[in-house]
DNA sequence: GAGCACTGC
């Protein structure tokens, strides 16, 4: 019998070949089942699956935590049940499921967290991948294990594991291959048409093109119906500021007013809701955004979006181990992706501030991330899961040689494995098991491990949970602001700098009685980043719980510094640098012809210590730095001429 | 006087 919510649901376009996707997942081990838009196959397909009648648990992996959960919640409604009976979902920090749950939602990154405990993925019967298109790094990391558990499931005659795969329409043939030419399913979705218009007088260098994106806007509001809402895809923040800036400017001057609402994800909670609110009376609501409103953030009214056609994307080398942000163009997937969220609720138009010349030129799809990000936690974890041969291991796309062996070196590097006595299999070290079980890059996970025989792991765990986090220090020139910052400033780097701050602020929570509306006005006024903060609180007892169920002694070093330094020296001991006196610049101790700069933001930005580690290297309008502590030379001497031996 | 896109375990 169909429940009142089922009845109450509206129609979806998937309803009527429900039949048709259940006989394919039936009969095949794995199938790609691609959905437009608005199909409704994310809320449909796990509750199909259920008429397998297959034991044991049905996973549906999401990129993101927000859709996890809201999808569990509006499925659970569907069938008539509460949030962690029958449909649950499972992200990190919050889980809402049993052992009888049917459906779980979850995250990619979660599920493959837990493939690190159980390789065979033993309590589920079926699992979908959804999203799969994003190509986010823990969906090609998971898809290469789940290929690998159904093999070796079969192999073993235990219950067998059905994979589905859900993406846009796109590179379908992809996932086919990679899956033994799994049969490929298509559902139509429901959206609305949206007219692309380019902008034929752009010659196409761009590099006008946050100023072309301004007059376009200026042109659509003139142009265009005063009710619809227009959505501004530009690169960053500072740009952002820059054009709101300028529209205000503008604004002063017309009759007809925009509202004007900045969009990215630096920006408080609460100014990042105000998009979700309606722009005052008679004035047409101008969203300027990054590509935060391309998937994380769907916002209702839209029916024009102006697309600059750029995005900001940063990009591992494995050359010389640098990660670099830069803007640059998007492809043609994004491009319509972005286009695709004018025409959510109704037709829509969209501006692309380029020409159709520019476009026919861009690449059909996006470098999946794991095609551009460094390697050594994916190569780590792989290896934790039983692989002994790294050029075994095959991604849906495969990463360059050279990103593969940088990665294997930064691990070795740091002991975590070491070649076999043949040298043919790789084997994790005891520091290297242990490091597998942290949620964290293997630099950090190898100065936690430095911190216990220091003993000042709780130090440790502290500034590792906050180099995690966002920015904690926000921009800010106020009185109050300065004060709180020469306070916890130390000359002994910006990590200490961190954990003086989260100090104070676990001071200030006690004594505020975790009074939420109280803790953010003190944030405000120390210039504290809260969300940063309360972030990195769940990330130290996490790994805090980790390190004890490892057995790590953990200590503290109370008031001396100096050993947490050493810890981080231990970990980072690749990101040493000397001073160069001529050069008025630091130089890897590693690649001394690489000249690196401390970043504007460290408190060592003005002094030149002799000696410095950071956590990262970024190049953007220079090569930088950026959370940066003295060392002494003969803490990583050692480190540094055996890494340089086995090279 | 400079300066970080977006996710996630």
């Amino acid at each position: 019998m169909r429940s009142q919510s089922q009845l109450n649901r509206l129609a979806l376009p998937i309803d009527d070949v429900g039949e048709q996707v259940l006989e394919i997942i039936l009969d095949n081990d794995t199938c790609i089942i691609l959905g437009e838009t608005g199909c409704g196959k994310s809320t449909q397909i796990p509750q199909i699956c259920t008429r397998l009648q297959e034991p044991g648990q049905i996973a549906i992996t999401q990129p993101r935590r927000v859709a996890a959960m809201s999808l569990a919640m509006r499925v659970a409604d569907e069938m008539d049940s509460e949030v962690g009976d029958k449909v649950g979902y499972r992200v990190r920090f919050e889980a809402k499921c049993n052992d009888d749950s049917n459906i779980v939602y979850m995250t990619d990154g979660m599920l493959l967290r837990e493939a690190i405990n159980d390789g065979f993925l033993t309590k589920y019967s079926v699992i979908i991948v959804d999203e799969a298109h994003e190509r986010s790094l823990h969906t090609d990391v998971l898809l290469y294990t789940l290929r690998l558990a159904q093999k070796q499931r079969k192999e073993r005659g235990s219950n067998p594991l059905k994979i589905v795969i859900m993406s846009a329409t796109m590179n379908a043939d992809l996932f086919s291959q990679y899956f033994d030419n799994a049969p490929i399913y298509l559902i139509k979705g429901r959206t609305f048409p949206v007219e692309v218009l380019y902008a034929e007088a752009l010659n196409g260098d761009g590099s006008d093109y946050v100023y072309n994106v301004l007059i376009t806007i200026l042109q659509a509001h003139e142009r265009e119906p005063i009710s619809d809402d227009i959505l501004v895809f530009l690169t960053g923040r500072e740009e952002i500021e820059l054009t709101a800036a300028k529209l205000k400017d503008v604004n002063q001057k017309l009759s007809q007013k925009m509202a004007i609402y900045p969009l990215y994800a630096a920006l408080k909670t609460t100014q990042q809701q105000k998009v979700f609110e309606s722009a005052p009376e008679g004035e047409r609501k101008v969203i300027l955004a990054t590509n935060i409103a391309e998937t994380s953030l769907t916002i209702p009214g839209v029916r024009i979006v102006i697309d600059s056609g750029k995005v900001k994307l940063k990009t591992f080398t494995a050359g010389d181990g640098i990660d670099v942000l830069r803007v640059e163009r998007i492809s043609k997937a994004q491009a319509a992706q972005r286009a695709g969220r004018a025409g959510r609720e109704s037709s829509g138009k969209c501006y692309r501030v380029y020409s159709s010349k520019d476009f026919d030129r861009m690449q059909q799809s996006s470098v999946a991330e794991i095609l551009r990000s460094n390697l050594s936690a994916v190569i780590l974890e792989l290896i934790s899961m039983g692989l002994r041969n790294v050029k075994s291991i095959k991604l849906l796309e495969q990463p360059s040689a050279e990103m593969m062996e940088s990665a294997e070196r930064q691990l070795k590097g740091l002991g975590a494995i070491r070649d076999s006595k043949n040298g043919k299999k790789l084997h994790l070290t005891e520091d290297g098991e242990k490091m597998a079980k942290f949620p964290i890059e293997p630099p950090l996970s190898k100065v936690l491990l430095g911190s216990c025989s220091l003993e000042c792991t709780e130090e440790a765990l502290s500034v590792i949970a906050l180099l995690s986090s966002e920015e904690l220090f926000l921009q800010s020139d106020d009185d109050s602001v300065m004060v709180t910052r020469r306070k916890v400033a130390s000359n002994e780097g910006d990590h200490v700098t961190m954990l003086n701050a989260y100090n104070l602020f676990k001071a200030e929570k006690k004594k505020k009685n975790n009074n939420n509306k109280n803790l953010a006005e003190w944030a405000s006024q120390c210039g504290f980043n809260l969300r940063a903060l309360v972030h990195a609180a769940k990330v130290r007892k996490q790994l805090r719980e980790i390190a004890s169920k490892e057995e790590l002694a953990i200590k503290s070093c109370g008031v001396d510094r100096e050993r947490l330094r050493k810890s981080l020296a231990i970990g980072l001991f690749m990101n040493a640098c000397e001073y160069d006196n001529q050069k008025n610049a630091y130089r890897l101790l590693l690649s001394p012809h690489t000249l690196v700069r401390i970043h504007p933001s460290s408190v060592l930005s003005r002094s030149r210590p002799s000696h410095i580690v950071f956590s990262q290297l970024l190049r953007t309008t220079d090569l930088y730095a950026k959370d940066v502590s003295v060392i002494d030379k003969s803490w990583v001497e050692s480190a540094i001429s055996e890494f340089k031996r086995r090279k």
